[in-house]
RNA sequence: GCCCGGGUAGCUCAGGGGUAGAGCAGCGGAUUGAAAAUCCGCGUGUCGGUGGUUCGAUUCCGCCCCCGGGCA
């Protein structure tokens, strides 16, 4: 089995994880290798919201080839499962092309079903979809208790988004989620060679920047961002539509709160998710990936082993 | 100076004679197809200070301090 190598740099947002894959791909252009650098990311996939999703900077992704960023408009919706079919493509093209892919985001859930693979479910109908989703929690989690009781013991009664997802599936298959959950295809994580790094910075340290970080979104085009896509009309359910600053902006922008409380919830909201994300990859990751409890990395150190091929 | 309101958890506040509780924050956790989502768990704090009434006061009363607002 070929090696395959793959770097992954995944923790946290706002903990600096754009600049180690620049700073690998950079050494590894000095020896005269190339690197092409693929978003995991759920929210710098759309296109429509580069500034507010911290996408890399034009003048980055001229240095070294960027891939699946800004490749879905915020009218489809992303998946973890269309994600990882497109980020396996993007691996395969780079191996081939003698380049070495470097996964960076901090989506804990796409890089799961990318290495792990996810139960194979057909496309739900979206007639299903949409009636599932206008059914409030509670009568969602009544119905379920009945079409799918094991899935339903699982979850938490409030659980909107599982219970909902467990019903459409049921609904739109006739197979339970339980059932489907039985098997896990499309995972590569076998038939790769992955080096892993998890940024786990100072916890004050990376508060501090999400909040210097959502203020200067705001001067940079965040605002244009909001205002552009309001005027498209979607969905406020579609993901694009709830990326964080995205609600807080257009509240802002309705006059409902003014500007410095649209910043604070933007602020905040970027902690609460900082949050979450350290406990996704503190715990949900093998534990011999990589930890860096430090928000001082030294890409070259931490990926020595495949500066050289 | 006088008259009203207030002073309770980091913040906003509820409560009320048997030493106190929510939301938010914070912390911990979950995470199988919208995951920047969704959900679960964790609450001892001189109840502003000080005297008094009482078996017992954070709760009632007096005085003092501080913050609002009003009248002078």
């Amino acid at each position: 089995m070929p090696n395959n190598p793959v770097a992954l740099i995944a923790g946290p947002t706002a903990s600096g994880k754009s600049a180690i894959a620049l700073g690998l791909a950079d050494a590894r252009k000095e020896a005269g290798l190339s690197t092409i650098i693929i978003n995991a990311d759920s929210m710098q996939i759309y296109r429509d919201i580069p500034v507010l999703s911290a996408a890399p900077e034009v003048e980055e992704s001229i240095r070294h080839p960027h891939r699946l960023y800004g490749a879905w408009d915020a009218a489809e919706a992303c998946s973890a499962a269309s994600w990882a079919e497109k980020a396996r493509q993007e691996i395969e093209k780079a191996h081939s092309e003698g380049a070495l892919p470097v996964l960076v985001g901090g989506t804990g859930m796409y890089i799961r079903v990318l290495l792990d693979g996810i139960a194979p479910i057909p496309a739900i109908d979206p007639k299903v979809r949409d009636e599932v989703r206008a059914l409030p929690v509670d009568a969602a989690y009544a119905c379920l208790q009945i079409e799918d009781p094991g899935r339903a013991s699982l979850l938490a009664p409030n659980d909107s988004q599982r219970i909902a997802r467990a019903l459409e599936v049921v609904r739109s298959t006739g197979t339970t989620l339980s059932d489907w959950q039985q098997a896990k295809t499309g995972g590569i994580g076998e038939d790769i060679e992955l080096h892993p790094v998890i940024m786990l910075p100072d916890r004050e340290w990376l508060y501090e920047r999400c909040d210097s970080r959502f203020v200067q979104m705001t001067q940079l085009g965040a605002i244009e961002e909001v205002e552009a896509l309001l005027e498209r009309n979607l969905s406020p359910d579609l993901p694009a539509m709830r990326a964080i600053g995205v609600p807080e902006i257009a509240a802002c922008l309705r006059g409902e709160i003014s500007n410095e409380e649209m910043i604070e919830r933007g602020q905040q909201s970027t902690r609460n998710y900082a949050k979450r994300q350290y406990t996704w990859f503190r715990r949900q990751t093998p534990t011999d990936w990589v930890r860096v409890e430090s928000q001082n990395v030294d890409a070259e150190a931490q990926f020595a082993s495949i500066l050289r091929h």
